[in-house]
DNA sequence: TTGCTCCTCACGTCACGTGAGGTGGC
DNA sequence: TTGCTCCTCACGTCACGTGAGGTGGC
């Protein structure tokens, strides 16, 4: 038995979904809606996942879950740095200056994007976190005057 | 026009849903599943919303929108902070010892439950925002370099 | 060969969005 | 009286959940 015909260490959909904390459904929406597809398939058809895949699904929850963007704005997030994973490709063959500089520009920008969002989200948790803490303290209190 | 046919101060359903910063829709939508119904409405069958319906509102969205909580969550957590509004009115008419304690320490055990919830949220968005600002600077250095 | 996991429809659900058609309030 | 906002259905949408019925892989 060869790599090839065991997995090579690919993980089948169950696995890859466990780890990534989400449903074999999650993965198979992502797929239906293009915004990743696993690297290839078993002969039979079923998806076998990378741990590069694996790094993107966690990515693709963090910017969901964590920041509140839709699928729609992730896979242009996602394009963005695909885009930018392309440039790198291209260095030494010589790309152009300008397209180089436009790339980086665009990842730029919505780096600086998501940063705000992540800064906002931060603020408002922060407050919320003061608030709570204190109403600790308040009912702490209240249960030692019961005594 | 008395305070009563002028809407007394109250905020109809559209100046309620833009300061809360939600559509229309979505404050019937918590009325119909009973999440929160406006203090009142116009004979004509208006809602009036108070400025504590607001601060429920805004409270609503920060545990869904900032924490992930879904709508159920939501009204368990409401309800829970609701008795103990009632336990505070309660209070000197001389309730039952037991049950005091019992609601303080449900309330106190609700509140535990979501300031986990935040401190979580804190430290996952803090790595990412030490990623971000990373790539930021990578990007800038390399915007740099094509010069 | 036996389970267990995978596959593809396809309908259900949650939290609304979006008109359709009609009545109410400054 | 004229707009503008409100009302109630009711169907659409996004991001999946949940079986139904069948095939594939250690």
């Amino acid at each position: 038995m060869d790599e090839v015909s065991s997995g090579g260490g690919l993980l089948r959909i169950g696995k890859a979904a466990e780890r990534a904390g989400v449903s074999p459904r999650t993965l198979r929406w992502y797929e239906e809606i293009g915004l990743l597809a696993p690297a290839n398939y078993s002969a039979g058809g079923a998806r076998r996942y990378t741990e590069e895949d694996m790094g993107r699904i966690v990515h693709i929850r963090e910017l969901q879950s964590l920041l509140g963007f839709d699928l729609g704005e992730i896979r242009d997030i996602l394009r963005g740095e695909d885009d930018l994973a392309g440039l790198r490709h291209e260095y030494r063959s010589g790309a152009d200056q300008g397209r180089r500089r436009e790339i980086l520009l665009e990842a730029s920008a919505i780096n600086d994007k998501v940063c705000e969002v992540v800064a906002g989200k931060q603020a408002r948790l922060e407050t919320m976190m003061s608030e709570l803490t204190e109403k600790s303290v308040r009912y702490a209190s209240r249960l030692k005057e019961l005594d």
